[in-house]
DNA sequence: ATCTATTAATAAGT
DNA sequence: TACTTATTAATAGAT
């Protein structure tokens, strides 16, 4: 799709790289939103870039959508990291036939890139400390930077952690799943935006 | 993108709306697909169809990706003996300058619909057990009956895809080796796999 | 699921 | 990095 048309394989040109990805990655963040407005499907991506900087968009936000995800496999107690399980998550739903029970309209993104930061944040009900102003880099953890040089080695580091988070999830999944998922009016405070903007998505772009 | 354009906003119609979602879903793995194999990026997209059946993508797992993408804001009780800067946010960063230190190729997905299944997976080192086929709306890629309209057209299109990526895991795991990271022989496994099936990917497709 | 007419995304170039 | 434009890619509607 463009002047010429390239292979899909690994690009090594570091300023091409990072254009292509920043590119891409804006794309592909659009499809995603367009398909969460069409189906009202909740979905959440998260995108570490090359530079390792994280991007994650999510519909309602990615953690509830997460926490969805591996709630559903995660019914347990334990899982090692053999359990690869992508669980048979029929679960809770009988049979929704594509019956949408919650429909909520909320769409946001978080990103973080070397030398842009762009974030997409759509309506929501909470959470909304503040973003942006702290000079460049900013704070609030769903909308921050977050950058280290971590490696396998930290991911190694912190397995056991991740794996206590993902019992806590679990459960807190559970409670929230028992309790219908989640009841805010998200649909209303749509339309109001729909509207005037005909889409959710709103968009931030700090520059560094 | 299509004979006629068509307004981003919900779609009721049921038939509309599940062919809608299906074939927007494949896009949007597409592009998480090209996107991680142009730029090496990590990526993980989860997804709940309208009919809460979920589809997930993850390179090199949804899995990993999640797993990092928590780690990363996991302020809870961790025990790390190292302090290794892997806390939510900020301070200063590395400048990565692009450089991914881990960096396997591996890029699976797996989904459930209503109607239709559909996985795309690609090679992996291990995890093959599982059970999950809880009857007939979802189940594991890796352990599935795979007998129905297997997805030709598919396996086909992530035929060079594969081969891409074999590129890149040779390599990445070259230089992952010299950092002691991986002494899996994922080459090996990856050769293999390519010559013997010419695609890692399989997909199945249950209708209802 | 397939097949085209169209629109949308995007590689290059600026 | 943000635009612009020529092309390719995705996909709406129809089969």
């Amino acid at each position: 799709m463009g002047r010429k048309k390239i292979d899909i394989k690994k690009i090594n040109n570091k300023n091409y790289l990072k254009a292509t990805f920043s590119k891409r990655r804006k794309g592909l963040f659009r499809k995603a939103t367009d398909l969460c407005c069409l189906s009202g499907a909740q979905i959440a991506i998260i995108t570490f870039s090359p530079g390792n900087k994280p991007f994650v968009f999510g519909h309602p936000s990615a953690e509830t959508v997460i926490d969805r995800f591996l709630g559903e496999h995660a019914s347990c107690t334990m899982y090692d990291d053999d359990d690869e399980g992508i669980g048979p998550v029929d679960g809770e739903d009988g049979h929704e036939d594509l019956e949408v029970s919650h429909d909520e309209e909320d769409i946001r993104s978080v990103d973080a890139e070397d030398s842009h930061e762009d974030s997409e944040a759509h309506q929501e009900e909470e959470k909304e400390d503040e973003a942006g102003g702290d000079g460049e880099k900013v704070s609030v953890w769903w909308d921050e930077p977050i950058d280290e040089n971590l490696g396998l080695h930290e991911l190694k580091k912190y397995k056991g952690l991740l794996e206590c988070l993902k019992e806590n999830v679990a459960s807190k999944l559970d409670e929230m799943n028992k309790r219908e998922f989640y009841t805010k009016d998200y649909l209303a405070m749509l339309n109001s935006e729909i509207g005037s903007t005909s889409t959710t998505c709103q968009e931030r772009d700090l520059r560094d």
